[in-house]
DNA sequence: TTAATAAAGGACAAAAATGTCTTTTATTTG
DNA sequence: CAAATAAAAGACATTTTTGTCCTTTATTAA
C-alpha cells in the first residue's frame, strides 16, 4: 500500500515502465507492486500494455483525478468517513463526544487529497528531489 | 485498540469494575480486554486492584490526562508524527508536496486529543445515550 | 490462615495483511 | 507465424495483528 504514489509520478511523461524499473526505483518487492499495480488498473487509474515495449502508464485525464481516488481504490474510504475513536455507533444523528470536531479535521483531509490530483502531486516531486526510495 | 474509552468511562465514580462487567458492557472479548487493561494499567493511566472486590478504577488526576495518552500508550505516536502518504524521507527538511497542508491537518487533530481530557470526555458520555456497545 | 476472587502474565491459536512464486494470457517484433 | 516479452491471475508462504486460554500472583474476607 506504501508504494502508490511511485508510479503515478514515474508514468508518464510518454513512456511505459515496467514493473521491474518501477519496483527498482521505488525499493519495493516487485510481485507485491505488480498486485498493487493489478488493482488500480482495474479500477482504472493507471492503464496497462502487455507485450514487449509494455508497461504501466496514466492517460492525461488520469492524472486529473485526486489522490483520494487512490486511496478509495486501495483501501476504501472509510478514512473519509470513520469516526475518530471508531465507534460503531457514531452518526451524525448519534454523535459521539468528538465527533463534530473531527469531522471538521476529517474533511480537511478529505479536501486536501481531493484537491490534490495525480499530476500536480507528481509535478512537485518531479520538481523536488524525487526521492521516492520509500 | 477499540474497547479503550469504555474503560475510561466506566471505571471512576467511585466503583471498580471488573473485567466481566466491563467486557458485558462494552461488547467486547473478555480476555482481548484483559491485556489492553494491563497495557494500560503498566502505562498508569489506569489503576488496577487485586483479589475479591478488585477491579479497575482511575485517579481523580487520572481523569484530567488527554485522549492522546491512550492512544499513545496503545499505538505509539506515529499518528502524531507520521507523513500523510507514509513517505519515510518525508519531514520537515525535505518535505513531500503534502507535508506542509498535512501537518496542519494532523497538528488539529493532535491538539483536539491534547486538548480533551479523559473526564471530560466521560461527561459527555455521561450526559448522552452512553450507548458504548462498541 | 485459608479459601475465594480477580488481575497479571505468558503460551498458544486464528485471522488478516503482506509478500513470493508459478502459470496463463495478451501483445509485439522479427 | 513463432519467439520473446511483460502484465494478469491465482496459489502459496510469511509476518503481524488480533483474539483465546491457562497458570501464577496478589488481595481480601471469613
Amino acid at each position: 500500500m506504501r508504494a502508490v504514489f511511485y508510479i503515478a509520478s514515474r508514468s508518464s511523461d510518454g513512456a511505459r515502465p515496467g514493473i521491474r524499473e518501477i519496483a527498482e526505483n521505488i525499493n519495493s518487492p516487485g510481485h507485491f507492486l505488480a498486485k498493487i499495480l493489478q488493482k488500480l488498473s482495474k479500477e482504472g487509474i493507471i492503464c496497462s500494455v502487455k507485450g514487449p515495449n509494455g508497461g504501466f502508464y496514466i492517460e492525461p485525464q488520469g492524472l486529473k483525478r485526486p489522490l483520494a481516488d487512490i486511496i478509495t481504490a486501495l483501501e476504501g474510504n472509510e478514512i473519509f468517513t470513520g469516526c475518530a475513536m471508531g465507534l460503531s455507533y457514531c452518526s451524525e444523528s448519534n454523535p459521539c463526544p468528538l465527533h463534530h470536531e473531527f469531522k471538521q479535521v476529517r474533511n480537511r483531509l478529505t479536501q486536501m487529497l481531493y484537491n490534490t490530483s495525480i499530476g500536480a502531486f507528481k509535478q512537485e516531486l518531479l520538481d523536488g528531489a524525487l526521492t521516492l526510495n520509500k
